[in-house]
DNA sequence: TATTATTTTTAGACTTGTCTAAAAATTTAT
DNA sequence: ATAAATTTTTAGACAAGTCTAAAAATAATA
């Protein structure tokens, strides 16, 4: 069994290792939790111990597959509850973030599989991040950012980059949810602002909006 | 703010009090709290400064105005995520308790309105134990031992004394459940058997059960 | 390659919550 | 009312997780 110091220690280093090739940096876990490099070393020795982590000393941290396990089934649970939150108790998306941290703690098979069955089984959480199933597996969708795409290309707006409170009240505001259909109107070669189509209304969004936009190709049209 | 180990003693303490006229004393939480009567002292003493708790020495404690408030909201909590787990997540009455522990220590105001919301603001837990409200007030509803009833008295069962998992699987196998109209159709002198209805069948009980079950007196019929 | 800068680790200390063993206070019984 | 039993508190220790400050290793630069 883990402790939730552990759990977030996991938690980190499965999503810092989602976007580094090597191991992953003591300063980088360190930076992720806001906490001390010494602290980070004691932790990483006491998980090295506990099989979940492979350490060289001075050289970082990988997962183990036990480690990766345990992490993914954090995240899952981090998401369903973020799921729930959304779609059965009304929170925005901006207000889900805080409390499933602690929710994904909760130690219960049984809580976390009936939980994913009450939600009907969700592949994805409210941010568009996806849900690992219970082995630790992630469904991975094309995605690419809503900048990279041509005039008159368009796609389902899948997720966000950055996941700031800010920036998702923002989206918010501008009727900018998950599943939509976004249109490339045109392109401003000026500053890179976009011209789209989002449902029926016309919008002008900023390249800094959509360099944080993920899309999926949208087949059919 | 109160951490969980603080909260649980606040807890343990709530329960006491509603068991006994003066103070709670050191060994009555031990005993609760599975620990030791020296780890009672320590915690007690922080939670004085707290101001959570009344403590003088040797004499027990007693919760303030503003402990109350905290330890009902505890409780408040741990029994919305029964109704929750029970209801929505289909567990059995005998297996919510523990994954409520858990839950119980969730940080959020608008997580524990919403759940309430979205419950339909329920009055009793599925072990028939009131839900404090927002303020920390329970709904006090009449009750009595079954066994206190007469021959052709009747009552609705309403909640149970000893909720442990043996005694609920037991009512589950016999097929009493909350909310079911329990009428005496006989009592034995021999060994206080008691001769019920309940829904369209006749069932013979121990005085033990009987002992162990709440009814509230049943208007009309 | 030698030196400087950065990263990582070690050593020692602190907090929270717990424990054991012993001392002090209180209660019970003779 | 005094002795015995019980309860409660104190004193000192320990584990988990964190921190600061300093040492060691690695990486970057001249």
């Amino acid at each position: 069994m883990f402790t939730l110091s552990e759990e977030n220690y996991l938690k980190a280093i499965y999503h810092l290792e989602l976007g580094t090739d090597g191991g992953v940096s003591t300063n980088a876990i360190a930076e992720k939790l806001a906490t001390k490099a010494s602290s980070v070393t004691d932790m990483i020795k006491k998980l090295s111990e506990k099989e979940v982590v492979l350490y060289k000393k001075y050289k970082g941290v990988t997962l183990t597959v036990l480690g990766k396990t345990v992490a993914a089934s954090v995240v899952r649970k981090h998401r369903l509850w973020e799921v729930f939150l959304v779609e059965k108790l009304n929170f925005s998306w901006h207000e889900v973030h805080e409390v499933a941290e602690q929710l994904e703690h909760i130690k219960s098979a049984k809580l976390i599989n009936q939980l994913d069955r009450f939600l009907g089984f969700p592949t994805h959480d409210p941010h568009g991040d996806p849900i690992p199933d219970k082995d630790g597996n992630l469904k991975i969708v094309e995605k690419s950012l809503l900048s990279t795409l041509s005039k008159n290309e368009s796609g389902i707006c899948i997720g966000v980059d950055d996941s700031s409170s800010e920036f998702l009240q923002f989206l918010d505001k501008k009727g900018i949810t998950l599943g939509k259909k976004i249109t490339i109107l045109d392109k401003e070669d000026f500053d890179d602002s976009l011209s789209i189509l989002i449902g029926d209304k016309k919008l002008s969004i900023s390249n800094k909006i959509a360099s944080n936009l993920y899309i999926r190709a949208h087949t059919g049209q």
